[in-house]
DNA sequence: GAATGTGAAGGTTTTCACAGCA
DNA sequence: TGCTGTGAAAACCTTCACATTC
């Protein structure tokens, strides 16, 4: 079994994974006009891209639709649902209770699509022991062995720069394999684990590169 | 003066000026380290990009290095900051003090990067008139009026989203030309008026494809 | 007729590789 | 020698256009 010859798994972009969340998205709010099909210009709409650019993202799946009538939409919300891994829940840890922190505990986005924070984390001694949402919050001395002992699958990380690395070490240790920092830092992590920041400046910085230079960009997406 | 010979205004993607954020925020730590110049390889360690990468984004902005030594980190964070717009401050309204809203208002990386929050909006009236880091919540009603009387720049919407579209047709009426929206909607705006989402959901999704189908990315950003 | 699924074409972005300069 | 700046090549992503199917 030479193993040049094994079929090769299909690297999908980014920016499609990306484009899967809208569609979900655009399709639960379908489900709930009571629409029962869609089209890709439909959707494509919806989002503000083109048909051509929805149907090549969803051909890479596999053929959901019906030629000449579109896609079922509740049957292609929960294909997305799958194919992202949001047709189940996750449970999920939060370091830092800060500012951000205790904005994601009651983040209802996050619960609708069954990330559950089922595990607060501080160093602040006035903060371990408080009750956020009915959880308890842990003193982060106990961080990666509490991981463990929980079966926490994803950590959302959101401490100060500064210790963030140190923070993520922890995460690693226990054997996390899915990380969101929202520190705005570039952190070190194995190869094996999956690291995603959240930089909410970057935003604003592109508005005002854009206001500066009255940009229109390249492509829009 | 034909118009076709008009020298073109550069198109720079919406990438480049991503990394332009990172690169930033890379010389700023430098700098508090001490480093007098940077290569484009140090630069690009620092944020796992390539160096030619580093060198191409700057190139597309002027010669900024020196062959042989490198960047010099205080002038090329400060020519940076100018391309970016953010060598000034810029008056930023915030609209929903609800969740997400008030960890906005004392978020720190905001004010360091030059927006400063100087209006907050709700609609709900046990927050209106209440005091929120040294700023007086105003009703939503009179959104449009104020914003155009205290000359904000920008608008950070952090409303549900099912009232978001009427807001931002609001804040489009006050004549505002940069949005970032935090619901998780699809919003219409002119073509005149620069609207940045931001989906927190979004790498959360990402990451839980990623953990389902043990994800490489074709392009590692 | 309507709309998908998909090779191929067309653009865009990244990487390469090297001339040129300190 | 070390490192930038940059055309050219390679890789990647989007759009086109049409055969195919309902």
């Amino acid at each position: 079994m030479a193993s040049d010859s094994l079929p090769e798994k299909k690297r999908i972009s980014e920016s499609t994974i990306h484009r899967l969340s809208l569609y979900y998205r655009a399709l639960s709010v379908l489900e709930k006009e009571g629409f029962e099909t869609v089209s890709s210009k439909g959707l494509a709409k919806r989002e503000k891209l083109t048909p051509a650019q929805v149907r090549k993202d969803l051909s890479f799946f596999g053929s959901f639709g019906t030629r000449g009538l579109g896609y079922p939409v509740v049957e292609l919300r929960e294909k997305i649902s799958q194919i992202l891994g949001i047709d189940r829940s996750w449970r999920v840890a939060l370091v830092g209770v800060g500012n951000i922190g205790s904005a994601l505990v009651s983040y209802k986005e996050f619960q609708k699509q069954g990330f559950k924070i089922v595990k607060l984390f501080d160093n602040d001694q006035r903060k371990i022991g408080s009750n956020h949402k009915g959880i308890v919050v842990s003193d982060i001395k106990n961080l990666a062995n509490e991981l463990e002992l929980d079966n926490i699958e994803m950590v959302v990380v959101a401490v100060p720069a500064t210790v963030a690395q140190y923070v993520v070490d922890d995460i690693v240790k226990a054997g996390i394999k899915a990380i969101l920092n929202f520190a705005p830092v570039n952190l070190k992590v194995p190869d094996d684990v999956f690291l995603r920041n959240e930089n909410m400046s970057m935003e604003l910085e592109y508005l005002s590169f854009a206001l500066v230079n009255d940009h229109i960009p390249k492509r829009v997406r």
